[in-house]
DNA sequence: TGTTGAATGGCACGGAGTGCCGTTAGAGTG
DNA sequence: CACTCTAACGGCACTCCGTGCCATTCAACA
C-alpha cells in the first residue's frame, strides 16, 4: 500500500512535475482516498524517499552495538554503508529519486534536512566518544559533517555515473578514501609523531 | 517595514508559539494587510532570519575578490567571519532567533536548508581552487562541511553562553580553533613534516 | 449471529500562498 | 494648483495542503 502511493508518486512527479501534482491525483492513480494518503505520509513531500527514518535508525544500531574497542573509523565505515546498503538495494528508484530531489526545490529542502538531522546523529554519537578529549565536541562537530559529506559525494558520484550495480563496490571504495582525510586518530597522532621526532631530532643534533 | 515585519513576527512566534501564529496576526501587528506581507516575504518562514541571502552573496564576494596567492585557508576564514558579523552586529535577535530555530520543526527545517546551501557555497569555490588536487572535489566537500560546521559549532557556543558581545572576539577565536584542525593545508605538511623528521632521525641516528 | 476494532473515505474547516484588480499616495510636470 | 503617471497597498477569490470528525466497511472472534 505504502509501496503503491510511492511509485504512484514518484511516476506522477515525473511525469508533470511536483507543483503541478496534487495529493488527490497520486491518491487517485494508487486508487484510494485522498484521507488515506494522509494516514501513510505526513505530508506531500514525504511520498519520496521514506526510508530515511530506517536509516537514521540503522546507524544509531550500528554504534550502539559495536564494541567499545573497536576503532572510531571503522564503526564510522560501518554505519555510513549500512545506508549506502538502502540505497544500493534499489538502485533503480534510487536515481527517479535523486534527480527529483535535485530539481524540485520543496523536495531539495526536505533532503537538506534530512542531512542535516544524519549529521547531528552522527556528531551526537562521536561527541559521547570523544568525551575527555581536548576539544571533544569540536571535534565531533567537525567530524560529523565530514563524514556525511564524504557520504554523499560517494553516493552522488556513484548515481551521476548511472548507478550501476557494478560500481557499488567503488562507491564504497570512494566513501572509505575520503574518510580516511578525516581529523580522527590519524591528525593528532600525526601531531604527536611530528612533536616528538622534532624533539628527538634537536637532541640527537645536539649530541652530535 | 521589512524590519517592522520581521519584529512582529518574531514577538508573536515567541509569545504565542508558530503554529498558533497566522500571517494575518503578523501583518495586522504591524499594522499592513496580509497581501503585503506576501510582497516582503517568500512565506511566513521567512519572517524569521531573512539575512541569509545577504550572508551568502558576502561570503561570494570575499571568495571573488580574494588575491590569488592568498592561502586557502585564511580565505574561509575571512568568509566565516564576514558572516559572524551578521550575527554579531544584533545579538538580541540572533538569540531570539536561536530559541525559535531550534523549537519550531518548520523553522530547523528551513534552517538547515540555507546551511546546506552555505556548504555548497564553500563546496563550490574551495572545489574551483583545488582543482587539479588528487581528489580536489572530494576534499572540497568534506572541508566545505567541515568549515561550516566549524562555523555553526562556533555560534552555537556564543548563543548558548548567553550572546553576549564581549565573547564575540571568543567566538572567533574558537572558529579559527576550528578550522585548524580541517583538512586544508596542515594535513598534506603534518605528514610532510613527519617523513622529513623521521628521515633527518633515521640519519642522525645512523651517524651516532 | 452479534460485536468489536481497525482501516477507509467522505466532509468540512482553517490556513498558506497566489493572481487579479481597484484604490491610493506621492513624485514629477504644465 | 490641477493633471498624470507610477508604484505600492489591500481586498477578494481561488487552489491546495493538512487535519479533525464521523459514518461505513470488513474481517476476526466469541
Amino acid at each position: 500500500m505504502r509501496r503503491d502511493l510511492v511509485t504512484a508518486a514518484v511516476n506522477l512527479f515525473t511525469a508533470q512535475g511536483y507543483d503541478e501534482t496534487t495529493v488527490d491525483d497520486i491518491a487517485a492513480s494508487a486508487g484510494v482516498g485522498r484521507r488515506t494518503f494522509f494516514r501513510y505520509f505526513k505530508g506531500k513531500e514525504d511520498a519520496v524517499s521514506p526510508d530515511h527514518e530506517l536509516g537514521l535508525a540503522r546507524i544509531a544500531e550500528v554504534f550502539a552495538t559495536a564494541h567499545p574497542t573497536e576503532p572510531l573509523l571503522s564503526v564510522v565505515l560501518r554505519a555510513g554503508e549500512t545506508v549506502f546498503d538502502l540505497y544500493l538495494s534499489d538502485p533503480g528508484t534510487a536515481r527517479k529519486r535523486f534527480a527529483l530531489v535535485h530539481e524540485v526545490p520543496a523536495l531539495r529542502d526536505r533532503e537538506a534536512a534530512m542531512v542535516h538531522r544524519y549529521r547531528r546523529l552522527f556528531t551526537k554519537e562521536l561527541a559521547a566518544r570523544l568525551a575527555g578529549v581536548e576539544d571533544g565536541d569540536l571535534r565531533a562537530a567537525v567530524t560529523g559533517a565530514a563524514v556525511v559529506a564524504a557520504h554523499n559525494q560517494a553516493l552522488r558520484r556513484w548515481l551521476a555515473d548511472g548507478g550501476t550495480s557494478e560500481g557499488t563496490e567503488a562507491c564504497r571504495a570512494h566513501f572509505r578514501k575520503v574518510a580516511d582525510m578525516l581529523p580522527l586518530e590519524q591528525a593528532p597522532d600525526l601531531e604527536q609523531v611530528a612533536r616528538r621526532l622534532e624533539r628527538a631530532a634537536r637532541s640527537l643534533e645536539r649530541r652530535a
